[in-house]
DNA sequence: GTATCTGCAAAACATTTGCAATTCT
DNA sequence: AGAATTGCAAATGTTTTGCAGATAC
């Protein structure tokens, strides 16, 4: 995707376009491995040499409240964002690590006992061994 | 529950009914709160003055590894345990905090997507406002 | 010139680890 | 005695906070 794109994406959702948001935007739209703070760190302090992880925190605060990111908790001991945020489901592979995103096909969140409930958000997770990883063994 | 029916469960499951397992195995039966290690320690610290939160970690490591209690990732920042292992759904409220457990019609994790995964666990959860929240709003 | 953004350093927490002391069989 | 269990103290790792300097409008 374009600088163009991202900076209008950014404005549009009420969010200043400076130099680190459309990179870590950038970073969020092109990888889509649900990274955590750490692998986006890792490879934007190669183009920005002074960027922190405060920053980062921030920035990534931002977009969650804006609403253009989503948080994964499928890893207990870190946070991984998404800039896919539509419902999906996501399931982690035990092996290798990888965390796959899942079709889903029809809408979570119509289960009777959520009847009086008010859903703002749904998450639906697997964990076991993914295909790439069951041929190896 | 009673002592020895708990006793029982500890080691039907492969797990030496220590005193402290005990404890902590009857708070997790008897208070479906979904607690985090925190809640556990300061309730059972009444009982058992010695405790500490080293002991609280392995002893419900033990109890997932033995699969008696599963983890719950929809707090960021902190697990928190249930001992209900069927497959059911969680709903947070983000304004009184309080975890409701969901009932589910029909199982998960037969998405088309999933077919060659093999699939060990299954979380669906929620967050939004609860009933008793939006009532008082 | 004022508000916003960035980033260093320190703090805050939850969890893990090393190891010694205790308990159980 | 020998193995399992417990717990203190320190380490680890991620995220948050306070604040100062830099940047943008």
């Amino acid at each position: 995707m374009n600088t163009r794109k991202i900076e209008q994406l950014l404005r549009m959702n009420g969010i200043r376009p400076s130099h680190h948001r459309m990179k870590v935007y950038e970073y969020l739209i092109e990888n889509r491995n649900h990274p955590n703070v750490d692998m986006i760190y890792r490879e934007l302090i190669k183009d920005i040499p002074t960027l922190s992880k405060t920053t980062l925190y921030n920035t990534l605060d931002l977009f969650l409240q804006k609403g253009i990111v989503q948080l994964i908790t499928i890893n207990e001991n870190e946070m991984r964002y998404d800039a896919d945020t539509s419902v999906h489901g996501h399931f982690k592979c035990n092996t290798c690590g990888i965390i796959y995103d899942i079709r889903l096909r029809e809408p979570l969140a119509d289960f009777e006992s959520l009847n009086n409930f008010q859903v703002s958000e749904s998450h639906l997770y697997f964990r076991g061994i993914c295909p790439a990883c069951l041929v190896k063994a």
